[in-house]
DNA sequence: TAAGTGATCTCT
DNA sequence: GAGATCACTTAA
């Protein structure tokens, strides 16, 4: 098909964690295999941003879970949160340089933990490359998003990390979505 | 509005 | 080992 790409680590590798975010709107999380693929648009995302962003969890430094997030680019990072919930991430920027973006909500499904329950995704995804290998990837289909398509608020649950991180506008939606 | 649920991390 | 915390969902 014609203007389709699968995205690879190097589309991955900025610093520019928001902007990568904000971008990935629109395009497709794809899950199996080429022959028998299975796709869904991104609809919901949020940025994780850094060492230095509070919210973020490589801020309270490098541990044995969020080691992914400080690999190269491109790869899931898949964490368990509040004992049910497989939250799916994917790395973003240069190897050490620690950040992520959370895949919040896809066509057709709401919230980052129904999204991982409906398409079986969890903690066998993290830290693999996004690939066809891995059986989990993003593609572009050549869907291009105009500001007045967007929603872009505050992120999801992490007032924890203080008024500056909490109310950054690191969220992006599809209205309509 | 609050409970459920368990991995992770920070103390002791 | 104990205790607190947590990027959520569901039922009421």
């Amino acid at each position: 098909m014609a203007g389709m790409r699968r995205l690879v680590e190097e589309d991955f590798n900025s610093k520019d964690t928001v902007g990568l975010a904000r971008e990935l709107l629109g395009k497709y999380l794809v899950l199996g295999t080429a022959e028998r693929p299975e796709a869904f648009a991104i609809t919901e995302v949020e940025a994780y941003d850094g060492p230095e962003d509070l919210a973020c969890h490589a801020s309270k430094g490098r541990t044995k879970r969020t080691e992914p997030l400080f690999g190269p680019s491109g790869h899931w990072y898949v964490y368990l949160c509040y004992g049910i919930h497989e939250m799916l991430n994917l790395v973003t920027g240069p190897r050490d340089y620690p950040a992520a973006i959370l895949i919040r909500g896809l066509a057709g499904v709401s919230g980052p933990g129904r999204l991982t329950k409906r398409l079986g995704i969890d903690r066998r995804f993290n830290a693999k490359a996004s690939s066809g290998d891995s059986g989990l990837w993003i593609e572009d289909r050549g869907l291009a998003l105009g500001d007045a398509e967007v929603d872009v608020t505050p992120r999801i649950g992490v007032d924890y990390a203080g008024e500056d991180w909490a109310n950054r506008p690191y969220r992006f939606v599809i209205k309509n979505g």
